[in-house]
DNA sequence: TCTCCTTACGTCAACGTTGACGGTAAACGT
DNA sequence: ACGTTTACCGTCAACGTTGACGTAAGGAGA
């Protein structure tokens, strides 16, 4: 690139100073103005105006907030972002409701369990009024002051650790629940289990779910088929091809997110079993419905969930004190194809 | 809900003051301590920790960057989010470099160019040291104070309009041109294109490319193959259906974004025509691959947009006042095979 | 002994804004 | 004529933090 550090001075950004000089007022006419106070004469209003519009006058919140007591119309949003649609759609659902308040959204995205912990400290030294977190770390504990001094806040997708709080999350017991009872429905007995980190509540969570819908099956559940802590698609697809590589394979595979789903369809093809192994993943997925077999997903709302998570948090933030709630919201099993391969010739 | 306003009264946070009364100094000996500024005994050190702790304290950010001359070691990021993929790895890209550097990235999301003005000075408004603007309304000279302040914006993926700044593009009309070649290459003649707002500058670019190209192979461009404007996935299928409906169709489609294509491959699979008309798409998407045909794509690199455009930007950040440079990233075509196929019987 | 330096603090003012309050002159009521 | 209200505008202090500067105590060196 070109070398840096060449002399050159920038003028100061014009403040309230600047246009009171101009025009001859006090600053506190300017701010007046400028906040739409009344008081001041219709002649020195529009002089005024038209003295920060010439100087392109920015307020700087930073002394608003800080004059006004901290609060400074924004909130923090938290996510790892790492799933494509989960994040696209969870921002689109709390921003239409911030937006409806005038609310700042202010979005950081945690890259790793350990960043999140600064984040949210970088977030809550920044003044934000309320919270909005997607926990990835094991321990929320650090965010008591925050709550002590009365910054709300409501987590989403997972509960906080450490930490009583608002939470909305999906009812991932009664999705993996019905997956399993999908596939049992039809006639499956050896169902594979692939998903992300254990550490994962939701993960947990699903898991539960089958578990619960095998035992009232009274199918017995083979630990060799539940493969967890699969972190990367090649991990998926190693896990996927050993399993079915198995002296007694799995005749249907419930994966428990979408990128582990991506994986699986993915390792299916390559040893063209695309037709004969049924397939359930968590979390619908652009192209689901285009791919041969299409895939059966269970899907649940992330937009609605980062909808209700904003309201409850505006809803703290316009004076509500009472206990911390948690709302589950329903999943519902999408029926594409690749869930209605029977099981097969061995 | 439950009832809002009960009256519960909330501890202010506690602040360096609080600090300095427990432990029996002056508030700028906490200070100290906390900017491990040095000139503070060991011993008085320890005790301000332990009570900043124990108290909970966080650094009130706004009035420490409003003290320091408006520096908040933060830059502001401005998206309009829809098409998935862009908006998640134009983040990753970002934060890569802005976290090396120990700055905070907020993000912002315009959800629609009306909005994104407000949304731009509301950033500005909260004094970020830097700006990052994927541009989606037709002007940006309101900008025009932030860059005489000295505060050092990027654009990225479009040029900004009204103003003069350091830009990174995608090389769009290369990529259209590329597309086209590689169509016109295997015996087509009859080349649709299906794009977005034609007020975009990333579609009238492809575009260009398109028409260089077919000028080169001496093919007269018909206008009725081209239908840009198509802002939802209904218009997109619309039109590829009246396309097809032509008395005289297309035996190739290029469609100018991955919303577009995918709405283009849904339409075609609905005639049972996805194996007869040759589908290139600008932009890459997941599972295009996986699909039947696989599509053929023009791919760029989002993150590498991302990861110059705030190199660039930190650049500038540390003093680099050289002319406003235009980075152009190369494009390259992905052969999948739904650009194989040949033009077949009318 | 006195000077000079260092260490470890404290005091004060300021960043840009706004809330509280005060003042002045014109307009109004009787 | 008087008091009283009203419209308009200014002064002052404060939000929480930090830079500039001041100072007192202790040690080193002459």
């Amino acid at each position: 690139m070109s070398e840096p550090h060449q002399e050159r001075v920038f003028p100061a950004r014009p403040t309230m100073k600047a246009i009171a000089e101009q025009v001859g007022v006090s600053i506190k006419s300017v701010s007046r103005v400028l906040n739409e106070e009344g008081g001041v004469s219709a002649d020195t209003a529009d002089r005024v105006l038209a003295a920060a519009d010439r100087l392109g006058f920015r307020r700087n919140h930073l002394a608003r907030s800080l004059r006004q007591g901290g609060r400074t119309e924004t909130i923090g949003l938290v996510v790892k972002h790492s799933s494509t649609r989960f994040y696209d759609n969870l921002i689109r659902g709390v921003e239409g409701v911030t937006a409806r308040h005038g609310l700042f959204l202010l979005t950081a995205a945690s890259q790793s369990a350990d960043r999140e912990k600064s984040t949210l400290l970088a977030l809550s030294s920044r003044q934000v009024d309320g919270l909005l977190v997607v926990p990835t770390g094991s321990d929320q504990s650090y965010l008591r002051p925050e709550q002590f001094a009365g910054t709300p806040m409501v987590f989403i997708d997972r509960p906080p650790t450490g930490l009583e709080a608002d939470t909305v999350v999906t009812d991932n017991v009664g999705g993996g629940e019905a997956a399993a009872r999908h596939l049992l429905d039809r006639g499956h007995r050896r169902i594979a289990v692939l998903g992300a980190a254990s550490s994962l509540y939701t993960v947990r969570e699903r898991l539960r779910g089958v578990q619960s819908a095998l035992r009232r099956a009274k199918v017995r559940a083979d630990r060799q088929l539940t493969q967890l802590d699969l972190d990367s698609v090649e991990d998926v697809r190693g896990s996927t091809l050993a399993l079915l590589a198995l002296p007694d394979p799995p005749s249907a595979i419930f994966s428990l997110n979408n990128v582990c789903t991506i994986g699986v369809v993915r390792a299916l093809r390559e040893v063209g079993l695309s037709d004969r192994i049924a397939v359930i993943g968590f979390d619908d997925f652009e192209l689901a419905d285009l791919l041969q077999p299409a895939v059966t997903v269970v899907a649940h709302d992330i937009g609605a969930m980062g909808r209700l998570a904003a309201e409850r948090l505006l809803s703290r933030m316009a004076g509500d004190t009472s206990d911390p709630q948690t709302v589950t919201l329903p999943t519902h099993l999408i029926s594409r194809g690749s869930g209605e391969i029977p099981p097969g010739i061995g």
